[in-house]
DNA sequence: CCTACCGATCGGTAGG
DNA sequence: CCTACCGATCGGTAGG
């Protein structure tokens, strides 16, 4: 892993040749559910239907997959935009059409799109497992889940007090008592959830927020 | 992992020989750094300075150590009087003392108690690696981490209620809100600050949850 | 508590 | 894309 995890192309994945995506899929799901060390390059192969040998025609090494797969990653986290990405004018707009609940609902919908693919939503759990061991990983989800994440708010909620739209106040503490839902959310259906169905876990992870939403909103006023 | 966890002697580790305990020890530091698969027996013995075939005199398996340190760790909680154990009786006395305030921050210092201890740091995090990959761990952490804890803040804000300690309102949406905040903190200090010197995680969790406090109070009354 | 060993599995390569 | 192989490492055991 000596290489910086850039967003690459996306179509890195697509374009290429079948079974390379193949790989990539297995891979993807192996990982997320046995960690990149525990899944082996045999049962990556066996699900692909082809001989563990044969992936090195593909990648080099195993570490090259996953590589691949946080930069699919990244790149699609810039695609579907992401919640701490909008930029001001799309905050200012967002804002202006339908107050701070429409920014509020609208960064819910962001997560709930994200976690909505399976793809990414495995990456996520896989991210999740690999945090621990591997420090790049570690400093890279900081960075997405906490550290960007209550920047955008800190500044989201600035703007909402400039505008009067709330009442004055410490935006940054604000920040914090918002975000930590995502967190719990997070936690409690993407990586606690590994047994409950797929649709299950998108109902009720959207009801909370919206439920999570009204209560913040009605407790600021 | 045939067994159930639950609840053995605490002295279980304490007392028995020296170097039992050490295997122990070690085996805490290396599978929370490492996870428990990849964390092998010849590390956990040459950190304790035996040959990898000595530990098993002392255990009959490698599983059978994680089992160990599970039950210690599960012992312990109960001992220092994790959050959610906490009866009724206390819950009214220390409402009667000192207010939502007493409660809330007495919850928080238990947490800081919990996480103030580096052996149960460390099962901490080695438990969060596991959660992914192993049912029975997610199982117990699910129960530990979110549900546990909803119920017993539903409970209290309900006791508050009654005791028109705080206005009337949605006891389980004001346990998610308030709750969501430990979630968050569990996951920047204890998952994310591995490399973090251990006395600067405390100081910072424990400003972040005094001011956590004081802000959900001000909405709410 | 040790030495010496076991079969199984790992990531990766040679050569076609 | 395959067969056949490599050295390294794994958890665990025999026997003292």
């Amino acid at each position: 892993m000596s290489e910086e995890i850039n967003a690459g192309n996306i179509e890195e994945i697509a374009v290429e040749s079948d079974t390379r995506e193949r790989i990539i899929d297995a891979a993807i799901d192996l990982f997320s559910r046995k960690g990149y060390e525990a899944a082996s390059m045999r049962e990556v192969a066996e699900v692909v239907g082809i001989r563990k040998s044969s992936i090195y025609s593909h990648f080099k090494k195993k570490e090259e997959i996953l590589e691949t797969i946080l930069k699919y990653f990244i790149a699609e986290l810039g695609k579907t935009g992401y919640q701490s990405s909008m930029d001001d004018e799309t905050i200012h707009k967002l804002l202006m059409e339908s107050g701070p609940e429409g920014l509020m609902s609208k960064a819910g919908d962001k997560i709930n799109e994200t976690l909505g693919v399976p793809r990414m939503q495995k990456i996520w759990r896989m991210i999740s497992i690999e945090m621990c061991r591997n420090v790049m990983i570690r400093s890279f989800f900081k960075r997405q889940m906490i550290d960007q994440p209550l920047r955008f708010w800190e500044k989201a909620f600035r703007i909402m007090m400039v505008r009067q739209l709330i009442p004055a106040g410490d935006a940054a503490a604000m920040a914090r008592e918002f975000y930590s839902f995502t967190i719990y959310i997070y936690l409690k259906y993407l990586l606690l959830s590994c047994d409950i169905d797929f649709e299950s876990i998108k109902t009720e992870a959207s009801k909370e927020s919206i439920s999570h939403v009204k209560y913040f909103l009605e407790r600021i006023k």
